[in-house]
DNA sequence: TGTACATCAGTGAACGCGCGTTCACTGATGTAC
DNA sequence: TGTACATCAGTGAACGCGCGTTCACTGATGTAC
């Protein structure tokens, strides 16, 4: 662990930002060019353009995680169900932030066949989801957690093709009408 | 309305086939090549191949309609609650049996911009869900529809995206976790 | 201390590719008189 | 019936583009003896 700024690091933070500035997708030469460095110079890092993509991807995942965990230590403080729900829009709020990050963090790719970065199930932004489920539903955590990210993945990607409107109060709406109904099950 | 198969709805075909055989994205040439015309004639029935794109969708939301109607009135039989959830299941089945065609008719890429094709909300697809939904929450259905659609739209890409997995028990599972809670509202 | 060599990050030109789209055209069909 | 012309679907060559990746290279740094 270095403590010169590597090119690396440089690279994935030039990728994720021009993601963030709009592009809806980024090539490996932009990329380059963004880091004022050659074309070829990425290949001394990543064997590939996929390799590099995984790496912003995995760093986003990181990002999401604090938001889920900020999110639902905030809302723990009133109710357990505002938790879930203070989650879920922490979840959609990433998404409308980071359009195009957020497509490449889930969207699954030919080219990145077999390899899927950041995994969300196993990893570190699922489990606190699934924590915060199972103190609903602790007969059947697993559909419960399952039913709870699709909605609100569902509710995000929706959001993000224009599909629904982005108004806060109206994912508030849909997600305390999911809670309302896990809470009494 | 002529009788003779046009040009026009065997571009749309071939560009369906293309897809539902496993390609990720289509080209233009590549649709004009498997209808046996050279790359130029597609222009003489579309403006550009968004066009012809956005002709594909519209068609493939009728054959998602089609499905929705049939699996509505076959769970109805039942009970209402399994009329929407196997309305669900078949938003799913469409999805899993056609991805490419799938992403396509929801994805909103800078291309489109401005020009949903077969826009959902509005559309007759959406009308079968809101109908459905609209018998269980008569209060809010505008809330309950959004949160039923998110639900079943979130695990379709999950699975897509391989994300979670595509058995059908388990997503008649978490279905049936939500409806349950939807009736007991 | 000096020399010889290996390592390594980055360069810059070039490759082959498929793409969407332009352009000017061909040749068949329909139609007015 | 014949002629002149317009319409229209499709052709085929060419354009400019940005891409991912290859290749052989340069020049700085570290290291062994």
């Amino acid at each position: 662990m270095s403590a010169a700024p590597s090119l690396r690091d440089l690279l994935v933070q030039r990728a994720t930002e021009l993601l963030d500035a709009g592009e809806h997708d980024v090539s490996l030469r932009a990329v380059a060019r963004a880091a004022g460095v050659s074309a070829m110079a990425p290949y001394r890092h990543f064997p590939d353009k996929a390799a590099l993509l995984r790496a912003v991807a995995e760093r986003a995942f990181a990002d999401l995680h604090d938001d889920l965990v900020a999110a639902d230590t905030h809302g723990a403080r009133e109710t357990i169900g505002r938790a879930l729900v203070e989650q879920g829009a922490a979840y959609v709020a990433f998404a409308r932030r980071r359009p195009a990050l957020f497509r490449l963090m889930f969207t699954d790719t030919a080219a990145k066949d077999g390899c899927l970065p950041g995994d969300m199930t196993g990893g570190e932004a699922y489990r606190v989801l699934a924590r915060r489920v199972a103190s609903f539903d602790p007969d059947d955590p697993d559909t419960a957690t399952m039913a709870a990210w699709s909605i609100v993945h569902g509710m995000t990607l929706l959001i993000l093709d224009r599909r629904l409107p982005p108004e806060p109060a109206a994912v508030h709406a849909a997600l305390d009408l999911f809670v309302a109904g896990l809470s009494r099950t």
